[in-house]
DNA sequence: GTGGCTGCAAATCATTTGCATATAC
DNA sequence: GTATATGCAAATGATTTGCAGCCAC
């Protein structure tokens, strides 16, 4: 739990009971989860808790650049810590969203065409390895 | 219009007076429209015209590989003809979709890590070079 | 005590679905 | 004639909004 106040107190946020868990949850659970998916695996913890607070909190997090926002999908957006830059791919058979790395010219430009880069999102869709198989 | 049917019948899709305004509009509008606009901006031509349709068509033509669905705000779907490979910049002000080119090591791959890759999405989000100048 | 945080309920809005009519070959 | 395409209306579901109570300092 320290662990995770530090953080927070580091970004100027202030370290409430259901902030520390949210974030707890997403450094723990590496799945690019959904609002819905935090709040389910927080319920037990967290009875009390809010979808909104869910949102709000992710939200706030995505301003200070603590998490992405993905892109990924038609019907939710979905979370992660931000690391280092890596990108996704979406299996449209079983849904899953893999971390893949590639490399790419502007890894490391703050603009593009003079348009200045606030956040980098690569995705791949198709079919996983797994599925192919069957 | 025989463009338009020509290139919808190599795909092996029935050339209706809906689809071919739809192409047309896509071919002519080079701002990567959401469904609203493509309907509001047949709507004159195609008074009969339903957003289903145009949602049906819309799937329709990206299945064949005809358009690229745009995942990049949070709200809605945009579409745009498919072309050579580009990504795209998000500005969060203006909310303009502007196309880029960037070199990816990947451009060329069918596969990566395994996974069959049938689409491509690049993006970047931030303040384009015109918000940046206010 | 005040300002920010939380959480409930209602509202919004893109997209999907069910179904009935129209159209083309 | 039959299969496919179209379009209306209703349903769905993620996200947002308004607002009231709550908490920490």
């Amino acid at each position: 739990m320290e662990k995770y106040k530090k953080l927070l107190v580091a970004e100027n946020i202030k370290p409430t009971f259901q902030r520390i868990k949210i974030l707890q949850y997403l450094d723990h659970h590496h799945n690019h989860p959904t609002v819905d998916m935090i709040y389910e695996g927080l319920y037990d913890a967290v009875p009390t808790l809010s979808k909104t607070t869910v949102y709000n909190t992710l939200d706030l997090f995505r301003k200070s650049g603590l998490v992405n926002a993905l892109y990924i999908t038609e019907t939710e957006l979905r979370y992660e810590l931000r690391h280092q830059i890596h990108h996704h791919f979406y299996c449209r058979k079983c849904g899953r969203i893999i971390d893949v790395d590639v490399g790419c010219e502007y890894q490391d430009l703050m603009t593009i065409n003079g348009h200045k880069i606030e956040e980098i999102h690569g995705s791949f869709r198709g079919i996983c390895n797994d599925c192919l198989k069957k």
